[in-house]
RNA sequence: GCGCCCGUAGCUCAAUGGAUAGAGCAUCAGCCUUCUAAGCUGAGGGUUACUGGUUCGAGUCCAGUCGGGCGUACCA
């Protein structure tokens, strides 16, 4: 719809005359009564044409040559927007193209032949997915399922790390809550995971092997066991929330020769070598940030010989450039804030095109119980489980909560609200609003036999006039706009808010317009309307990845 | 100390540099013999933390101050 208007507005500007570097702009007035759309190309363009906005807008207004039918009033208002009304006529031809294009509704080009990877969740095995973990996790997949509809080839990509301190760590709390059982007299170090799942794990082995174990010297057998449960419980839990991965990358591999070529880490190091970036001192390799203008150089390199975690984050980066992927977007938690800016600086002195890398960061999330909130931390284990969460208030609320807000917001997740099952709930109003279509078009099916998978001719849609019916349709129209203004701020929140908004105006339509006992041509128009909602709302859902409900 | 994020109604949050800063909750007042009241309508409630700056116009951009969160590892 806002594109609608751009080039009758580029034609009347160039045929008035008035040259103009600014784009044409087209935006939403904050009052209706504004109109339902207007541009400030006037505003803009005032200074430079050494003219009154208002009369630079009358001007332009003389020249603007709208297709009959389609716009019922051009304004000029306050310092001198140029304000368009729509026909009530033209919205609701529009509206047949949204039951035209069905599921295809909203879907745009922007991303044809162009791919993307979108990294999300990569928690290592350490633990159980934390409340946390799941914030990133919904807010990557959303991303993704945007990146879809544009047209976007997408890759779905979990990172993780199954070797290194951590993990080591976590063997080693295996093998304490181990050798518990088997009797010894261990005391289980405050450093290790504190987790109940450690002792399940241990439990699992012990009732396999017994006391077997508790001589063997090596810790790969704790560590595999540990590693084995914990990830199909990420998985488990993944799953629960419909969230999916093409692609798991283990950043062993990067630490790993390539027949005749050094590995990717040691690549790196060389390159770096080779651009007069890498320092040695006190036993470590070290990348040269000082050069740059930081305060401290950075470790590559620990003085153990083992890479720091920057090194592989490096290199993995540059397999997703070998991929040939056209953009890279990283979703990851305010705790790893620190961790890309030299990432990005290396691949940039090591000649990588850093533009096509893009950065989504989700702030913290608390819980509110009763007014209390939780702390969080995976090692101390008094963790919120993100499963615990699933069992309390359902998949769908977990999502829609978790991209309710803004990412840059911190997140304050209420579990009583999530259950409530009243409109102080979006997900239930959201999903009732589903709901209630669905039974509307069950009883129009039996009471009057209207069948609205037989309609081929929406036509009936242009009786419709009143003010919340046209205010519905417009609102209709808006879907494709929010679909894309999500995705170019990596903010599905967006998404949440424009849904809630088209709930809302259906569920007012419906108060005040009856629907299957109205003259019957009436009746199927508001049929047709209340289809197109279920039409948009069910691809919205899709996007959200929540499930919308035939009755409730 | 330094870096990133945040500060908007009593509470939780919105507002691509635009017009009178909006929703929901809570409070108060209405709407069900009528398609799902799991809903709708209305009222009150604000010095957008503070001080300057940029411009036709600033909650939004810039500088500084104050307050909160997260980092600031040879953990990831």
């Amino acid at each position: 719809m806002y594109e609608f208007f751009v080039p009758f507005i580029t034609d009347a500007l160039k045929s008035a005359g008035i040259e103009t570097g600014k784009p044409v702009h087209i935006e939403q007035p904050s009052d209706r009564k504004f109109g339902d759309f207007s541009t400030n190309i006037a505003l803009l363009s005032a200074k430079e044409c050494r003219r009154n906005p208002r009369e630079l807008a009358a001007e332009v207004i003389r020249h603007l040559k709208f297709p009959p039918g389609t716009v019922s009033k051009i304004d000029v208002a306050g310092p001198g927007f140029i304000n368009f009304f729509l026909s009530p006529l033209f919205i609701m031809t529009s509206v047949e193209q949204i039951l035209a294009r069905g599921d295809q509704f909203g879907k745009g080009t922007a991303g044809k032949g162009l791919t993307a990877v979108v990294e999300y969740v990569s928690a290592n095995p350490t633990g159980p997915l934390t409340i946390g973990r799941g914030r990133g996790g919904v807010l990557g997949d959303c991303i993704a399922n945007l990146l879809e509809t544009q047209g976007y080839r997408v890759t779905r990509e979990y990172y993780y790390n199954d070797a290194g301190k951590q993990m080591t760590i976590l063997a080693e709390s295996v093998r304490y809550r181990y050798l518990e059982l088997c009797g010894h007299d261990t005391v289980f170090p405050a450093t290790h995971y504190q987790g109940a799942y450690i002792r399940d794990i241990a439990e699992v082995l012990f009732m396999e092997h017994s006391t077997v174990l508790a001589d063997t010297e090596g810790l790969e057998v704790f560590k595999e066991a540990a590693e084995t449960v914990i990830f199909n419980s990420i998985r488990v839990t993944l799953e629960r929330l419909g969230i999916r991965h093409d692609s798991f990358f283990n950043e062993h591999t990067l630490y790993l020769k390539e027949s005749e070529r050094a590995s990717p880490n040691q690549r790196v190091i060389d390159a770096l070598v080779s651009k007069g970036f890498i320092g040695f001192y006190d036993g470590a390799t070290w990348f040269l940030t000082t050069k740059l203008g930081q305060e401290k150089d950075k470790v590559l390199i620990k003085s153990t010989g083992e890479p720091s975690y920057r090194l592989p984050d490096i290199a993995y980066h540059i397999t997703k450039f070998d991929r040939k992927f056209d953009r890279m977007i990283n979703v990851f938690g305010a705790d790893h804030i620190d961790e890309y800016p030299d990432v990005l600086e290396a691949l940039k002195i090591l000649g990588y095109d850093t533009g096509r890398i893009e950065i989504a960061i989700n702030q913290f999330v608390t819980t509110t119980v009763d007014g209390q909130t939780l702390k969080m931390s995976t090692r101390k284990g008094n963790a919120d489980l993100l499963d615990d969460l699933i069992d309390d208030v359902g998949a769908d609320a977990t999502r829609l909560f978790f991209i309710m807000r803004g990412k840059d917001s911190h997140l304050n997740f209420d579990v009583e609200l999530a259950k409530k099952q009243t409109k102080d709930n979006p997900v239930f109003y959201l999903q009732y609003a589903h709901a209630r279509i669905c039974s509307l078009l069950r009883m129009a099916l039996q009471e009057t036999g209207f069948n609205h998978e037989h309609v081929v001719d929406y036509k009936a849609l242009r009786r419709l006039e009143s003010p919340s019916e046209i205010q519905l349709g417009f609102s209709l129209l808006e879907y494709p706009h929010w679909a894309r203004t999500s995705l170019r701020l990596l903010e599905p929140q967006k998404m949440v808010e424009y849904l809630h908004s088209l709930a809302e105006h259906y569920h007012r339509f419906y108060q005040e317009c009856p629907i299957l006992k109205a003259d019957r041509e009436i009746s199927e128009a508001r049929l047709l309307l209340s289809l197109a909602t279920r039409q948009v709302l069910r691809n919205g859902f899709r996007v959200l990845g929540i499930s919308a409900p035939e009755s409730m």
